[in-house]
DNA sequence: TGTACATCAGTGAACGCGCGTTCACTGATGTAC
DNA sequence: TGTACATCAGTGAACGCGCGTTCACTGATGTAC
């Protein structure tokens, strides 16, 4: 965004992030196999060798655009979480639906995190990111696990994974822009997916035991 | 298959096939963005001009692709549930079960029927196909809703969603050939997040209430 | 049974295009002294 | 405070490549009579 506005010269001065900032609204244009650096290098008004100096190949660049779709995930679920507040129930469906909003409101940035794709060698700082984003969802799943009204609480990792791909499974079916496949919106179907999900856990109370007990 | 093995001099008399084919391996090498109609033509030893004879272009050949997977998808599903024999529940679990491994299996098939870039035009032949292939799941889950100790049973449908969604995050994110990021396989992790599932239905009984009755 | 003709399916040459990548280069910036 | 020099970041021209797409064409197949 800064970098565009003004070439100061000879020098960009910012043209690694105009490079990533390009990617991104390619991807969002025409998917992440529609990201060129010729075209990544025309956005930012330079020329096309000019990207070789801050990346080694486009794969590079996409993973950078991943790496930082992940730092703004982890940030968009932790706010959604906030430490369990105003109750962890509650909490814990705002989680889900950060996780869907997310997948809405940034479609590039999460298929350059889940784009298929992938190369073999594994960038760890991608892998870093997305275990931060996904802690987030284990530490909330490790609150929720304590509620259970159970003397073996379920395997908060287990759960972290049941949680995980049901939000991500809702996101990438039902939450994408697109023509909508689903009469239920992407929202409620995750929230009742989820309580029932929790029912069966014991967290929350089945509805045909009578109990008022939290 | 058939086509490749003999060309019977000037028409090869089975090129939509056999381009279906080369198709098909071209998207497990490099992904569905790897797919050239110039590529798909030389894999079936054909001019590159052989392939509009069939296809309008590339996307048309991805659909047909895509449309056949969910065919075989139908197909493998439906077997897997098997009208609900043995048991309902136990149907049920390799219905999951089909679905990753599907997913796992035909990963050229898997990416073609749930890739990103779709067209806006959404050619309807895939629509119905998928259609098939879902509906399997809508029968087996108003099979499964039957079975609820409840008054009033779930709605099948909104079921169908939440389990298409949980077996589909499941395989996106755990199943799919690459470095694996959980320590549970996919398929104890769908299976028992579908118990899980069934139990805040009350399909299944909850472990800390004394149940016998099935 | 044979012939003429229409239709079909693939040819191969050609074109323009944009990409990836390299190269010696050059303008700008910072720093040692 | 000024000068010389090293380093850095971007240039622009060039190359080879493979793709998409078109075109008039031609070999094969089927069918009317």
């Amino acid at each position: 965004m800064a970098g565009e506005d003004r070439r100061r010269g000879y020098h960009h001065g910012n043209l690694r992030e105009a490079l990533v900032a390009a990617a991104q609204s390619l991807i969002a244009e025409k998917g992440p196999g529609g990201v060129t650096f010729a075209e990544a290098a025309r956005a930012a008004g330079v020329s096309p060798a000019a990207p070789y100096r801050h990346f080694k190949d486009r794969d590079a660049l996409l993973e950078e655009v991943a790496c930082r779709g992940f730092d703004r995930f982890a940030e968009a679920l932790e706010a959604a979480w906030d430490g369990g507040r105003p109750a962890p129930i509650r909490a814990f469906e705002a989680l889900g639906t950060a996780y869907l909003r997310f997948a809405a409101t940034e479609p590039a940035l999460f298929a350059a995190m889940f784009r298929r794709e992938r190369r073999d060698d594994p960038d760890p700082g991608l892998i870093a990111a997305s275990e931060r984003a996904f802690s987030v969802l284990y530490s909330a799943c490790d609150t929720i696990a304590g509620l259970a009204r159970r003397d073996a609480p379920p395997p908060a990792h287990m759960m972290a994974y049941h949680i995980w791909a049901l939000s991500h499974g809702t996101a990438e079916l039902f939450s994408r822009p697109g023509p909508r496949r689903a009469p239920i919106s992407a929202e409620d179907l995750l929230e009742t997916g989820l309580g029932i999900y929790l029912r069966g856990l014991g967290v929350l109370p089945a509805d045909d035991i009578s109990s008022d007990s939290s």
